[in-house]
DNA sequence: CTGAAAGCTGACCATACGGTCAGGATGCAA
DNA sequence: TTGCATCCTGACCGTATGGTCAGCTTTCAG
């Protein structure tokens, strides 16, 4: 496998163990919080010597920084759904539907994230005051227009907002509880469908927007 | 204040400092996680040396487990809740009202709760797999039986249960991010009556349920 | 009053962790 | 080929942390 790429240039090197430091971090971030996260442990699990951590990101703090930052474009990135949208059914269906899929692709990502916020922000007060409340206020605008426009009930949109993140995000933080709960095994395919379908029917009929 | 109270017996002492300790590491854990908590800052703000920390709980973890286990008990408290109603309006109202109680009176129990189950729940674990998993099976068949009855539409009552669990929580766990997208302000009564009124709302609707 | 049990604590210890660094290996432009 | 910048790493260091302990003070039963 990685045999056969031997003559790796520079540049690929660098992306590659960038990457690979990452992906590290975020695993062992999520599960042992930034506290409890060790430099050694992110190193073993990225395949790499501890002072090698330390070439590519000069503090823990910057790595975790890092990892932080990733996961925030990722979140950020699914809030096109909303813009594209025409009214709250394809709106807040596609928008679920993409923090599930990050839920459930990114579940380390979202702990992290999650674990950030609870902790108080540390890293991320600045995102938070600046890019999260423009996002907001925008998507409040959205969903006040939406009621005006008789496509929902007046249902408070901030407090819609936070049901939205709560719900799809609980399926990333709480995975471990959802599985010991599942007999212990992870959501199948099916499971993970008839999660989104639930969430999107029970908010879309309970805000009076009538499912396509 | 308790200079008057001067002549303290053995159990007073006991039970004043245990609370003391618990509810400084609460604190702690919650805002530091497990790994970033430190003894002496649980001891600091219990406004105890060290050394007697230890004394009443001889390890961190046995700590960290008190801790747990204390806000498993008021979370499983609000479980009578469901028992007690007639029907999906009067068990699910009360339930959401008992839940945002518990995130706006026990905060740092909500992180400690949260914090503890994204990290696999190592302390947790039986618990889940018992206590946890039989409250759930019982609110399951209790759900069952109210769509049986028509109480409410045919939705899958575990995933309604981790909407109410999540919806709940969110105002504990991210406080911070409320309370940043408030104007850096905690929410006021009014506020919280507000949300608790959309959540009900929006849920209650979202299921068929008509509210009172 | 007395002695033992409970409560308390400063000083100490071993370890683990984040971070450093000198110096070696490797890719690459000229 | 040569020289340099990048990449890599074992060994090391200072500090902070969880935990211990000897010996002190306080409570209280008899």
């Amino acid at each position: 496998m990685s045999e056969s790429t031997r003559p790796m240039r520079r540049q690929d090197i660098r992306r590659e163990n960038e990457k690979a430091i990452l992906l590290a971090a975020e695993k062992v971030f999520a599960e042992a919080g930034f506290g409890g996260a060790t430099m050694q442990l992110i190193a073993d699990l990225a395949g790499l010597p501890k002072a090698n951590l330390h070439y590519y990101f000069a503090t823990k703090e910057e790595l975790y920084r890092s990892v932080v930052q990733n996961i925030f474009e990722i979140w950020l990135q699914a809030a096109n759904c909303f813009d594209a949208a025409r009214g709250p059914v394809d709106g807040i269906s596609a928008y679920i539907d993409a923090k599930m899929e990050i839920s459930r692709r990114h579940p380390d990502g979202s702990k992290v994230w999650a674990s950030e916020v609870m902790h108080g922000a540390p890293v991320l007060q600045d995102y938070m005051e600046s890019t999260l409340r423009e996002w907001t206020d925008g998507r409040v605008e959205i969903i006040r227009r939406w009621i005006e426009e008789g496509k929902m009930d007046p249902v408070d949109p901030r407090h819609l907002l936070y049901m939205l993140w709560a719900t799809t995000q609980h399926y990333a933080d709480f995975g471990h509880q959802i599985e010991t709960l599942n007999g212990g095994k992870s959501l199948s395919d099916r499971q993970w469908r008839e999660a989104k379908e639930n969430i999107k029917r029970v908010i879309l009929t309970g805000i009076g927007a009538q499912p396509a």
